[in-house]
DNA sequence: ATTGAGCACGACCGGTCGTGCTATAATGAA
DNA sequence: TTCATTATAGCACGACCGGTCGTGCTCAAT
């Protein structure tokens, strides 16, 4: 089945993307991970742009399954809210990639390039934060965090320590990183708590 | 002059590797944008990996201008550390780079990566985070800080807050993210000085 | 048994990559 | 003025790039 080989390319992609980034993942090297020809390969897409967007689509598949189905079974508000983090930093390791998150090089990679490939990170970062936005408000409501928090600024810092963490752990490889991300996150939670 | 020639081009190069990343700048363009032939050009250096790790020496001495000179006219201690943060977010824009930090970028290009340039970055990064330890010790020491505060965990925060700041302003182009930043690092710095 | 669609193949396109070797032009010392 | 040094250009290399093309296989429908 054409679908079932274009499923075994896009997630074969997905983990050298993970390792290479988009620039490093050319269509020859990614048709011998697969097994098979270049133009046999090729011929499942119009363009590399298609096959990078392709890619990025697989891997919001994967991360869906991965990190917030999952927390999804958390109670509504602050628990699904520290579910969702907990299983946000290092999620590439659990959903059996071998490299990093491919949205947060691709964000450093990309920042002064433009075309679709750009657009399509740019969208699924946005829709990322709205997911994170929408969770805060929750736990907000639920009267687990403070009305007047500025949510905006909650979970900008949030990305600040899920990037620092990867920094840290992929990196530099520094084995705290998973430490001091927690701690980063109880004290933004703390802030987020209580009143002034 | 030899030497003048290869300070054009590793200049010439910082500022596209600012735009492109260290995958994204060939020894075509490079050669191209200096002005002169890819041969000549490559006469100067001894292979790839060098010249990339000499972009990587010259961004460290035109950041080391930019960011930690004029920082170290402040006074020791808060000030000077708040000095430097403030050269620091957003430095390459004031150096004249038409791109975002080289290294920011290749740690997340890198971080599956083997080899010298690598180790490069590596190097460069522990150091310039010991600088930060350094100057958050100076403000301990004078007081402006608490005793008790963990150092690393300042220093890893602070680095969160810098990519963040990168990602928001660079890739997503919000014109917010000086704001949020700033927000965040006096956040941070309530948290160093108040008692637990 | 024949057809036709879907799929993968190898060969090949024009270019560009990083990297050598060699020739020429400019420079400065003797 | 000659000579040695240096800087740059010219050129070619093998490998690989993204992408196209025509071919042949397999298999279900006719």
């Amino acid at each position: 089945m054409g679908n079932e080989t274009r499923e075994r390319i896009l997630q074969e992609g997905l983990d050298l993307l993970s390792q290479s980034g988009l620039a490093g993942v050319t269509l020859g090297v990614l048709a011998e991970q697969v097994g098979m020809s270049k133009s046999g390969l090729f011929a499942h897409f119009r363009s590399k742009d298609e096959v990078q967007i392709g890619w990025l689509q697989q891997m919001a598949q994967v991360s869906m399954a991965h990190v917030v189905q999952p927390a999804m079974r958390a109670a509504e508000g602050l628990p699904r809210l520290e579910a969702l983090v907990h299983n946000w930093l290092g999620w590439t390791t659990r959903a059996g990639l071998r490299g990093g998150c491919p949205v947060a090089a691709a964000m450093f990679e990309l920042d002064d390039a433009e075309g679709a490939v750009r657009n399509q990170v740019l969208a699924m970062e946005k829709e990322w934060r709205g997911l994170l936005k929408q969770l805060v408000e929750q736990a907000i409501d639920h009267g687990h965090l403070r009305r007047d928090l500025d949510i905006d600024q909650f979970v900008w810092e949030l990305c600040g320590i899920y990037l620092s963490h990867h920094a840290s752990r992929r990196f530099i490889r520094d084995r705290k990183a998973d430490g001091r991300a927690d701690t980063a996150f109880q004290a933004l939670l703390q802030r987020a708590r209580r009143r002034k």
